[in-house]
DNA sequence: ATCGGACATTGATCTAGCGCAATGAAGAGC
DNA sequence: GCTCTTCATTGCGCTAGATCAATGTCCGAT
C-alpha cells in the first residue's frame, strides 16, 4: 500500500478524505518521502518530552494518547483513527505517548521534510490548519462528555462519539439485522481512565445500560447499540442521536458530534 | 486603546506575544482592519451554528464558550482570557456561544479580511497554526482535569489551571504576602456544570480545600492558594505544582501545564 | 431604606459509585 | 493437555456526592 493508494482507499475521512482533493504532484511529493509502518498492539510511538521528529497519519487501527502520571498510571487522553493525523509541526515535543490500541499501520513523515512541503503549499498548510479546528472541536466535545456527572452518561456519550467517530471505518462499526454495532477498541481500565471512573463501575455501568435495553454485550469489546435516541437522552444531549440516525450525513463539522 | 498597543501592551502572553513579533507592516494592517468592542458582562458575541463572520482577540476580562443544551443549561467548555482568540477561519459555524463572563474588550477582524491577511502572510498563518495546536493541548489538559474521579481533585486542577493561565494576567492574579491569590471569574453554577458536578459540591469542596489548609476563601470570587504543592497533589499532578512554583518559566509549551 | 432576585452556603437524607476481594472467562506460553 | 496471566464481572460495605430544602449574603432597582 502507498499514500496514495491511502488517500483514496480512505477517502472517507475527514483528514485523508481533503488529502485526496490535493493537487496530484503534491500528493506524490508527499507519497516520496512517506514511510509506512505496521505497529504491533501496545506498541509506543512517541513519549512525552522527548522531541518527536516525525508527523503521523492513521491508515488502519486504533491508537491513543495517553498522559503519564507520576505514579505512573496511564492516562488515556484521547483515541486516533484513520484518517487521523498526529504530531507535531513547527513545535517542540509531544505532550503525551501514542501507542497502538490495536495493530495498526501509519504513514510517517519526516517532521522537517513536511514542513518544508507545508511552507511550499498553501493548500496543504491551510488543511492542516483545518484538521486542527476540527481536532478543538473534538476535544472540546469530549469536554462535554467528561462533564456529564454520572458515569452512565459518560459512558452512553463515548458511545455515541464512537459511533460519530467511526462511522465508515472498516471493521469499527457495523450492522447487526439494522442495529449499529460498534467495537470498544480499549480496555475496561483504560475506559475507566478516560471517564474518570473505576473498572468496577464502567462495568456496571455498560450491564446498566445493558439491563435499560439500550445496548447489547456481545463481548466486553463489541456491543449492539440498540436505541441511539435513548442512550443519547442518557448522554444528555438528544442532538446527537439525531445526527447518528441522519443516514445522509452532510460534510463535516455541522452539528456538535456530526464532524467525523 | 489601538491593536497596536494592545499588541506591546500585553505581550506577556501567547497569541498576542507572537503577534508583537510580526513585521510591523503586517501589524500596521492589521490594525487598519480590526476594530475595539466593549463587552457589558453578560453579553453573547457569538451563537452556534449561524456562521460567525468575525475573529476576535481578547484584550481585557474573561469571556467564556459554552454549550447550550437542548433543556436550555448552559455548558461552559472553556474559559478565554487576554491574549486568547477566537472565532473561525476558513470554516463553517462556530460550535459555541461564547458570552462575557466579566467586563471584556475584545478586538475583531471581520472575517475575510482576515482571511486575506492570512493566506497573504505566511507568517501570521504559521501564528495561527501554532495557536490552534497550543489550544488543543490547553484542551487535552482541560480533559485530564474533568476524568479526576474526585470533585475535590477536580477543583484543585481547576485552579491550578486559573494559576497557569492567569499568570501575568492583570487582575486575575495577585499576591498577598507572598501567598498567589486566584480571581475564579465564573459562577459555582458555571463551575458545577464545567467540572461535572453540583454547585453544592463545589461549595463543600471549597470549604473542604479551605479546611485542609490549602486555599483561603477572601470571596466566594477571590481565593489565595496557600500551598500549590498540596493542591497538585491533590489535582494528582505534582509536576503542575513544580511548573506553578518554578518563578521564571521558559517559553510555552514545555511542560503539561506550563503554557500559558 | 426596603424589596426582590441571583447566588452561596449549610443541613439532612439518600443513592451512585468507590474500594476491596473473590470469582469467572479468555488467551499466551509450556 | 495444563498453568499462568490478564481482563471482566459480581458482591458487599462504605464514603462521596446528588438531591431537596432552608437560610444567608450581596447588589441593584424602586
Amino acid at each position: 500500500m502507498t499514500f496514495l493508494d491511502a488517500t483514496n482507499r480512505l477517502c472517507a475521512f475527514s483528514m485523508i478524505a481533503d488529502l485526496a482533493e490535493l493537487p496530484h504532484d503534491l500528493r506524490e511529493a508527499l507519497n516520496k518521502i512517506c514511510q509506512l509502518r505496521h505497529l504491533r498492539q501496545g506498541q509506543v510511538i512517541a513519549h512525552p518530552g522527548e522531541p518527536h521528529d516525525l508527523v503521523g497519519f492513521v491508515a488502519e487501527g486504533i491508537l491513543r494518547m495517553q498522559k503519564t502520571l507520576p505514579d505512573g498510571r496511564q492516562h488515556v487522553v484521547g483515541l486516533l483513527v484513520p484518517g487521523d493525523v498526529y504530531g507535531r509541526v513547527f513545535d517542540g515535543a509531544m505532550q503525551f505517548s501514542i501507542e497502538a490500541a490495536t495493530e495498526a499501520k501509519v504513514f510517517v513523515f519526516p517532521r522537517h521534510a513536511f514542513e518544508a512541503l507545508l511552507s511550499a503549499s498553501p493548500a496543504l498548510d491551510r488543511l492542516m490548519l483545518l484538521h486542527f479546528l476540527t481536532e478543538i472541536d473534538r476535544t472540546r466535545d469530549w469536554m462535554v462528555i467528561l462533564s456529564n456527572p454520572k458515569v452512565r452518561g459518560r459512558l452512553a456519550g463515548f458511545l455515541m462519539m464512537l459511533c460519530t467517530r467511526f462511522r465508515n471505518i472498516e471493521g469499527m462499526l457495523g450492522s447487526m439485522n439494522g442495529m449499529l454495532t460498534v467495537s470498544i477498541p480499549i480496555s475496561r481500565a483504560d475506559l475507566a481512565h478516560l471517564l474518570g471512573a473505576r473498572a468496577e463501575s464502567i462495568s456496571r455501568a455498560f450491564h446498566a445500560l445493558a439491563d435499560d435495553g439500550m445496548i447489547d454485550i456481545i463481548r466486553p469489546d463489541l456491543v449492539v447499540l440498540r436505541s441511539i435516541e435513548d442512550l443519547a437522552d442518557e448522554a444528555g444531549e438528544p442532538e446527537m442521536g439525531e445526527a447518528i440516525l441522519t443516514e445522509d450525513l452532510p460534510s463535516h463539522r455541522i452539528g456538535s458530534l456530526r464532524r467525523l
